[in-house]
DNA sequence: TTTAAAATATGATAATTATCAGTTTTTCAG
DNA sequence: CTGAAAAACTGATAATTATCATATTTTAAA
């Protein structure tokens, strides 16, 4: 088990802004631990007592809706921080986190970090920021599900997946999504989802090999995004 | 021009958390000011320079679409505090706030309470919290867009409006929303609201004239909410 | 390897929602 | 008060999306 302040991967996140003494502390207390792909790291209702810092992997943010289909809200990977919310307004999660390939993910103790919170004014700033930036994606979400179709929300999601997770020296995403987990993220039948990538393969400006997608053409992508 | 350290408003938000000391230099700087119905507080891409503490009135948060409509994201009513995001993250406004009724604002300058921010932790905190449990209230308005229908939308709006509200001594809402904004908040057209408005008075779950729209049974709006 | 289960895919159809066109009602400036 | 503009409304139709049924392919456990 690794030291928190020999950690690269704290770098990407507001742990960064902790002092040396107060990493000591924290890398004493906290667990590592490795999740299987399809495992759940926690679920809606529960109580996180504490913050998770993904060091390897990605998983998935849900929510489910009253109709029964579960909502993907976000992507969280590597060098992100889960569970911050829950952290600040001490309520039980409102989401559930479930990973979607084999992840390790370090677990620091509520009353560890909350200390820090409030004490050290550059962590909060910074946890500050990461909360007003999420809530400014948030918002175009919002607008992106309210306003948009659901063709344009696939081609939105194939290029954030291209910002967010890159891709291979064959150009394919270094995100593997089921179908289901696609049409769960734009918001949409998996069968519609289904037609919807053939439509853009058919076209020409994605490639799709089962999991594999490829983005051939972002800037057609995007004229699709904004409705032409 | 009232003083903030004897302001009413103050209570409902985050400045509560301000000392007695921090208050009577905000107070030395601040400006009010009325808006009229209509007018625009400001628009995507401005430079906010301070947040609006709202002292009477309502206004819609809104984003324009790139297909060209404008979404509301939030309504903001006295006590609440408009711009914090763009505070903190020191960013030009993402979104537009336009008065929908009379209103009376204050100005509070980005370096007055910027300095507050930094240095007194109890306000860093209630602003943190007020950020955690908007975030957490748009996860849920994403799931709403994404996975419920128009009509189960509307039927939620309405409630939320009753709960954020009230209503008068006629049972009548506390705010009175064109069918166009209406329409702006569950994200579909006008007329899509419209006819869904006609549907539930036919259906006798709610009275409408005009503006003015009652409740008659809150119960029935949840089971539609909820799909049946 | 075999086989059952899960995931992906496709077609047909129904339901929802948007758009366009036009009418009626309301609002409000003069 | 009056007339023009805006808002609200209604109908017809088109476009989008969901649902159901079923076939094919892939995955993973025995």
């Amino acid at each position: 088990m690794g030291k928190c302040e020999q950690c690269i991967v704290r770098q990407l996140n507001s742990l960064k802004s902790l002092t040396k003494e107060e990493l000591v502390r924290i890398s004493a207390c906290k667990t590592s631990r490795f999740v299987k792909k399809g495992e759940v790291i926690f679920d809606e209702g529960e109580h996180l007592n504490g913050v998770y810092c993904i060091s390897e992997g990605i998983c998935k943010v849900s929510k489910m809706s009253s109709n029964g289909r579960d909502q993907i809200i976000h992507l969280v990977k590597k060098g992100d921080i889960l569970g911050e919310r829950s952290l600040i307004n001490d309520e039980v999660a409102n989401l559930k986190a479930t990973a979607i390939n084999d992840m390790e993910i370090c677990f620091i103790p509520r009353d560890e970090i909350i200390n820090d919170l409030e004490k050290n004014p550059d962590f909060t700033m910074s946890i500050l920021k990461d909360l007003a930036s999420s809530l400014k994606s948030a918002d175009n979400v919002i607008v992106d599900m309210a306003q948009k179709t659901v063709k344009q929300r696939l081609a939105e999601m194939l290029i954030n997946l291209e910002n967010r997770f890159g891709h291979d020296e064959d150009n394919v995403l270094n995100i593997h999504l089921s179908r289901e987990d696609i049409a769960n993220i734009i918001g949409t039948a998996t069968e519609s989802a289904i037609r919807l990538l053939s439509e853009f393969k058919k076209e020409g400006v994605i490639k799709v090999k089962g999991k594999n997608i490829s983005l051939i053409s972002i800037p057609k992508l995007k004229k699709i995004a904004q409705g032409f």
